[in-house]
Parts: structure tokens; sequence; C-alpha cells
RNA sequence: GAUCCCGUAGCUCAGGUGGUAGAGCAUCUGACUUUUAAUCAGAGGGUCGCAGGUUCGAGUCCUGCCGGGAUCACCA
């Protein structure tokens, strides 16, 4: 990675060499940090604090603080900057006659520059604009910045020079979060919203397990999975598309209830809401089935939802939703009836083509009627479910892995959340019928013979366990990217993501790829 | 993979119908001991994403490629 310098890069190359040379460490080792911009300013007491003309404050107020200068106005014998820590930012007054002899002008004025990160020692003030203010009487440089930081301005809350391309921000996170605070806090949001789903799942002792990320069948989902090899045992393994298959071994195991929160890996195309790696979050409970899961996890989003927002509405891409419980149910056949008026329960595959067609949908050969049906719904019901609710019962052949309906033969109890007009969550009672499910697996294995790519292999070992006897179960799998960007309001998953993949950039090494 | 939009200085952007590039901030020099998008005076900085083509002449028009975004397809 080696590019011509910039003017600035050189000049601050020069700058490093210069302190270096005059003795300054240009990455110090440490700074005892005792306070963070965020909590002085909330606790800056004008009465106590404050010093008068000509003494020293009731109460002074001192601090340490490191952190980035973000901006820098000398004004002769006196200088004003800006530092940025991990809470926020706060002035920063320096006075020649307070520093040691030549260190203002010879090292502060010439040598230290935005994007720096520098220790500060001094006394807490309000100045006369009313800007409250850390007095330095003690400035140390911790780390040199070899390249120009933009710099994002601000006035009044409007900001300029805002870094705002998108490829910038994706490629050198780290400058994103340095510039744009905001997203950290994006990101925090994030680590709390998982912190929250396990202490909610620990609570009611399921137990938090890791199965392979690195499998020799691949299975659990409809997907196509990465494939890579292992040396050692000359064996071809896939990344997994989904856990679920070593989770249900694990309810035959004897867990009553297991869960993990594992990064997917799919081999698909990228959109604001799919990153080929991401997160799922996938909880198996025994002895239970899936309306009892509907209570489980429409309680666990109130609980997260509440915890991150202090309330249970929360706005979303300009709409308002409200994750109160309990959340509207509507089997899937009748969200269609009302939303397109065709009622669609019972009808041969001919009869939902003619209605797919005068619904002006595009359709080919390959399609089953569970395929039709998934299409008229994603197509006219999904964008339309704004608040969440609960769509359940879904035909058999797009469900291999759940458990028939005990009710109607030609669908499975099955539901999927469905909030914002997306999919949030995907679960039903699991199919625990080591014949049938033999049986949904060759009808994948004849749709791949029909060309489709992404269907299930059959896995031996998986029905094997379930000869054994799986309990019954309630299964459920969350992506929790998708859960991220409605908790943060996010339009992409790359905003969710910190480093979302991308092409790699021009000019980068011939690293030869194969596909 | 398809369609549309975008790619100009470190950052944000301007550059009617083609005449080899501008602004603000950042950087550099100087002034200024409570400023705040600090200010004032001066200076430097660009193979206009890459490669071809049309043209006397291309940032500007055409083609291809690279990268990004949005929509679609697939999915979570």
């Amino acid at each position: 990675m080696s590019h011509e310098l910039t003017e600035q890069e050189e000049r601050r190359r020069e700058e490093r060499q210069h302190l270096e040379d005059a003795g300054i460490q240009t990455y110090a080792y440490g700074w005892d940090v005792t306070s963070h911009a965020r909590e002085i300013l909330e606790s800056f007491d004008d009465e106590l604090h404050q010093p008068g003309d000509d003494g020293p404050a009731q109460e002074p107020f001192s601090v340490s603080i490191a952190g980035r200068i973000m901006s820098k106005r000398v004004m002769g014998k006196a200088a004003f900057f800006h530092l940025q820590d991990s809470s926020g930012s706060i002035q920063v007054y320096v006075r020649r006659d307070d520093l040691p002899e030549g260190f203002y002008s010879q090292v502060f004025k010439r040598l230290l520059d935005i994007g720096d990160i520098v220790g500060v020692k001094g006394f807490v003030f309000r100045t006369r604009m009313g800007e409250v203010s850390v007095h330095t009487e003690e400035l140390e440089l911790l780390t040199k910045s070899l390249r120009p930081l933009p710099v994002v301005k601000e006035q009044d809350g409007q900001l300029f020079n805002e870094v705002t391309d998108k490829e910038f921000r994706y490629r050198r996170r780290y400058v994103d979060l340095i510039v744009n605070p905001q997203v950290r806090d994006v990101f925090k949001t994030r680590a709390r919203m998982i912190s929250a789903i396990r202490r909610f799942l620990d609570e009611r002792g399921y137990v938090e397990v890791e199965t392979p990320a690195l499998q020799p069948v691949y299975g659990g989902a409809l997907a196509r999975p990465f494939t890579t090899h292992h040396n050692a045992l000359d064996m071809r393994l896939y990344l997994r598309i989904a856990d679920e298959l070593y989770l249900k071994r694990l309810i035959v195991g004897g867990f009553d209830g297991v869960y993990e929160i594992a990064k997917n890996f799919r081999n698909e195309g990228l959109s604001r809401y799919h990153n080929p790696e991401f997160t799922m979050l996938e909880i198996y409970v025994a002895y239970k089935d899936y309306v009892w899961m509907m209570e489980l996890f429409e309680e666990m989003i109130e609980d997260i939802v509440t915890e991150l927002h202090g309330t249970t509405e929360i706005c979303v891409g300009g709409e308002q939703i409200s994750f109160k419980r309990p959340w509207k149910r509507l089997p899937l056949l009748e969200a269609i009836k009302f939303y397109t008026g065709h009622d669609v329960r019972g009808k041969s595959r001919d009869e939902l083509v003619s209605i797919s067609e005068s619904l002006g949908l595009e359709i080919d050969d390959t399609m089953g009627a569970g395929k039709l049906i998934d299409v008229i719904f994603g197509e006219f019901v999904e964008p339309k479910l704004i608040q969440p609710v609960f769509i359940t019962d879904y035909p058999v052949e797009l469900s291999p892995l759940a458990k028939r309906h005990r009710e109607i033969e030609e669908l499975v109890e099955r539901f999927e959340v469905i909030c914002n007009g997306k999919e949030l969550c995907n679960a039903f009672s699991e199919l625990n019928d080591p014949h049938d499910q033999r049986s949904r697996f060759e009808d994948q294995a004849r749709l791949q013979e029909g060309g489709d790519k992404e269907t299930m292999q059959i896995d031996e070992d998986f029905i094997r366990s379930l000869e054994y006897g799986m309990p019954p179960t309630a299964g459920l799998g969350m992506g929790v990217d998708r859960l991220a960007m409605l908790m943060t309001d996010s339009e992409s998953i790359r905003d969710v993501i910190l480093f979302p993949l991308l092409r790699p950039e021009a000019g980068g090494d011939e690293e030869s790829t194969s596909s």
C-alpha cells in the first residue's frame, strides 16, 4: 500500500522528524486519563469551578484528558483547539507562558496538527464566549498523525465539509468514526442490543453455544454457500449458511434451550439489505411450538426496544413503529386475500399462475405453487406491513425444516415477523419426524436437479440425530443486522456493519481470484 | 447479473452550447494572550477515476474498463 505522498503528508513526516530530533516522543506509551470531555461539560459548575479575575476557583477543577486535535486556532501567544475523545469533544486553551520555554512556539504552533493525539492536564473554566474549556498546564504529544484528516466544521449544529462520500466512509471506517461521531453511537447501540438479547435469553436459562462455521455439509437455509478447502484432511468445506441443523442436534442431545449469535456466509449479491457475511440469532427450545415462540419473540423485542430507547415506540424511516405487545397475527393466505383480493387457498399451480399474471407479476416455469404464493406475498403484502406483525402458516414446499400444520395439510407451522416492510425473523415448529425430513430433503434434491442453485443438501447425520429422537421443538432465526437497522434507523445494512464487503480498491495487489 | 446516477486539490464542491482548471476549509509564511466555521495579509498544491476515440483543441462529446450509490433479481 504505497502511494505518492501529498504535500501535507510530506510536511507531517518532516514534523515527525523535527520532533524526534528535539527529543520529543512521537508515539508515547500511555497517558493517565482521569476525565472525559462529556463528563467535564456535564459536571462543570460556574459557582465552584470558575476561577476569579485574580485568583483560583473556590474549588479548582483539575483534569487530565487525552484525545485527538480536531481544530486549532492560534492567536499569537495563546491558542484554542478542540480535543475529541471517546465521549465527545471539549475546547482546550493554551497559553505560551504556561508551557515550558519554547514549547508553545516551536512545538505546539509548528509541529502539532489536526489529527494528532495529545494528552492535556489543566483546570476547567468557562471562557468569555461562554464555552467550558480546559486551561492547559501540561501538554504532551501521544501520537503523531501522518495523514491529514478531513476537517469538518460546525456552527449552531450545522456542519460544513461533512464527509458524506459512502465509499470513503466504508473503506476508511476508522476515519468515518473520527469525523462522524454519530457513527460510533450506531455501533454502541448495536452492541447494547446484542447484550440485551444475551441477557434476555440467559435469564431464561437458555445456553449460548458455538457450532461449526466450517461445515462439510451446509444446510439450514436456502442459499448458495462459500466453498473452501482444508489441506490436512484434503476435504471440501463450506462456510455455514445457517447453524440450524447443529443447534437442533443439541436439542436431541438434551439441552432444553440453546441459542447462538453467529456469522453466516451466503454467496449472493449485495444490496442495502444484504452483506455476504451477516449475523444471525438462532434459538431452539424443547417442548415448545411456534405459537409459544411468537410470545417469546415479541417479549424479547419489546424488552430490547425499551432498553435501548426507553419506550416501545420508535421512528424508523419517517414511520412511527410500535413494538408494544401483543402484535397482530395474520395467516399468510389471509394476508394475501386482504391485500390483493385473491383467495389462493387450495388453488392449483395453474390457477396461481393466472392469478399472478392478472396481478402483473413476471413468472417462470420453475416456480411451484408455494413459490408463487411467496412472490405474491413479497410483492403485494410485505412492503405494506410497517408495524410488526406475525405472518403465519406457510406452504410446505417453501419450508423443508418445518413441521406440518396440525390442521391444514398443505401448510407448515411457521411464522415470519414483518416490520417496516422487511422480514425480521423466521420461525417454526421444528420438523422432528426423520422420515418426513428425509422426504423433504429429497424434494430439495429434485429441485437441484431442475437447476435450482439454492436448495438444501441431504444431511444424513442430521437425519440420524432425528432418528434418535428430538423432542417437539420451537426454533427461530433472526437477522441481527436487520434488527440493528431498525434500532438505529439506518437505511443500509452497511451502516450497521463496521466493515461491509466492498470490491478491492483500484491499484491494489494482483491477488489471483478464482470464481 | 441488468438498468439509471455519480467519480475535479487532503475534505466539501463549482466548472451554459468543447478553448489544457476555480472557491471555501485544510496546508505553508507573517500578525494577533479568552477564540469558536476565529480574523487579517501573502504563498504553494490538480496526469479533472483509467484507457482509447472524435477534434486544430476534451474536465466538458463518444466507446470500453475500474470503483461507488440507488433500483431490480436472489435472499436474511
